[in-house]
DNA sequence: TTAAAAAATCATTTCCGGTGATAGAAGCAC
DNA sequence: GTGCTTCTATCACCGGAAATGATTTTTTAA
């Protein structure tokens, strides 16, 4: 049975004639004599009274209910492969908890307003495994610090952010080595981007096997810190969020270590849907390096 | 696109794998290779990433939805027209008063019990009006009083009746001529069967031109019967119904206008949908004519 | 690196959807 | 009834594409 035979025969219940629906489909009257002698057969019943106009036989009423919503669901499908289709569904987006606090209310508020059919689902995680969840199709799109990520996978640059060392305290200048030797750092668990700055930080100050407290909450980490348990490196950006409600103090990287961009990691575009479409237009070009403001620097 | 197109993407996002797909299906690897690409190359997107298992791409995600649910309708579809297949929708009747007075409750009682999901459709008319119902596709089957309907319609058997003369009044014997020719007649509008009787009963005993009052309502004619207006023709059987409420005395006619048979009128069994054939099944063979009682004469 | 598995490619066959012309059936006017 | 019109069925044919089997290339796992 094709879709095609279905339209045909809808089109001659509609028309009530073989001829007409040949016309409205812009075929010949023998295709669709064809067509629904075809179906006939498969189906082994008499589905049309030939007759002027025609007549639906019972067997063909409901084949006729089939035959619809068939044709409209394919239809449906067409229409929304169509470049310009209002998307529809589910955006299965992942994010680093960090991204989340900060940009993502926004952006996220906008899209949901201007696509209402657009149903967005948000997971955090590292960005190893959110990188690894839309390799495997587990997601649509990824908020992730990566410069690379395979070949499967396009990434977007989208926010620049500077990084910052983290304390109770402030902090007139990066702390001595004998210092960093005792303090604790409060971090992600593995996977997280900015974790790795840490141990980089750390690396290059010849302080071996850091302590690093791994923490599953962005919250839980700002707590701490600000109640002095110990250092954490965050975005400049995340940190202002908090300042509000922690006292906090912080000192900006080296930009080797400290400039990162955040990109949105998917699989290529030509496997977008309709929505990871329009979601990836909504999104912002990353501001060049030099007008990223590396605000107070308390 | 093609529904199998659809299946067979199915199959490979159901199986992860193109190969295994092919072997469920029946088919070789190559084929579902073709489909697949057919598929992204009508739809400009790529639908699966090829790894194992296989990855389902965004846009793949959101066909996968609408091949999901073409491929059950067309599978229902098919099943629905399978022999033996549970049948499913409404089935539209049509039946004389008479007979959906007398012989319809218990039929449509035990067809509804036993295929719950068919929904009876009921309507009443002259056997005149529902053939033409039949003919036009509005109706599935009627039960009508007919021994011919054009070479489109099935005729069928399946109630024996006799006709008797209804008057409120013992009739001991066919009343005179001059008594018929000042005695009105209460029937259906024209189309109903056994008003013709009545025209031919009447000119049979050379009454011209008789008083016919129209009436649309069984519960009518056979009120204003009781309460001495005029004569009816009717089936013993109906009037048996109303001996409980009404006074009535009846007189058989003579057999020769008197046996009648009740039929179903249906387009030809080739074109009749599930729900038809097991209706059809459900009805009785007619009983012979020495078999049918005369019941009580009174 | 190698071996095994899976998908892509290709040549080939087969089948079928679409076309146009024609024949036949049904409806309508006279 | 006759003739005219309209509609459907039939037929032969073309072209495209679905299916097949063999082979190559890619991917995955050991």
């Amino acid at each position: 049975m094709l879709i095609r035979s279905l339209e045909i025969f809808r089109a001659v219940v509609d028309t009530g004639s073989f001829s007409a629906a040949a016309e409205r489909l812009h075929t010949v009257q023998s295709n669709v004599t064809a067509h629904v002698k075809k179906l006939e057969s498969e189906l082994g019943a008499h589905l049309l009274e030939r007759r002027s106009p025609v007549v639906v036989t019972p067997a063909g009423r409901q084949l006729l209910g089939y035959a619809r919503r068939i044709v409209e669901l394919h239809d449906d499908a067409l229409a929304r492969f169509r470049p310009g289709g209002e998307p529809l569904g589910e955006l299965r987006l992942g994010s680093m908890e960090t991204t989340a606090a900060v940009h993502l209310p926004g952006l996220l508020t906008a899209l949901s307003r201007r696509w209402p059919q657009l149903s967005v689902h948000l997971r955090t995680g590292t960005s190893g495994e959110l990188i690894e969840a839309v390799r495997a199709g587990q997601l649509d799109a990824a908020f992730v610090a990566a410069e690379d990520a395979g070949d499967e996978l396009a990434l977007r640059p989208v926010f620049r952010e500077r990084l910052v060392l983290v304390s109770a305290r402030p902090l007139p200048a990066m702390p001595a080595r004998a210092e960093l030797l005792r303090t604790p750092f409060l971090a992600f668990r593995q996977g997280c981007g900015y974790r790795r700055t840490i141990e980089l930080l750390l690396a290059e100050r010849r302080v071996p096997a850091p302590r690093i407290h791994e923490f599953g909450s962005l919250d839980a980490i700002v707590g701490c810190v600000s109640a002095g348990m110990g250092l954490a490196v965050l975005p400049a950006s995340t940190v202002e969020q908090y300042r509000q409600r922690f006292e906090l103090h912080t000192l900006p990287l080296p930009a080797a270590l400290g400039d990162v961009t955040t990109v949105v990691a998917t699989l290529s575009a030509a496997s977008w849907s309709q929505g990871l479409e329009v979601f990836m237009e909504s999104l912002p070009e990353p501001a060049p390096w030099d007008a990223a403001p590396a605000r107070r620097a308390g």
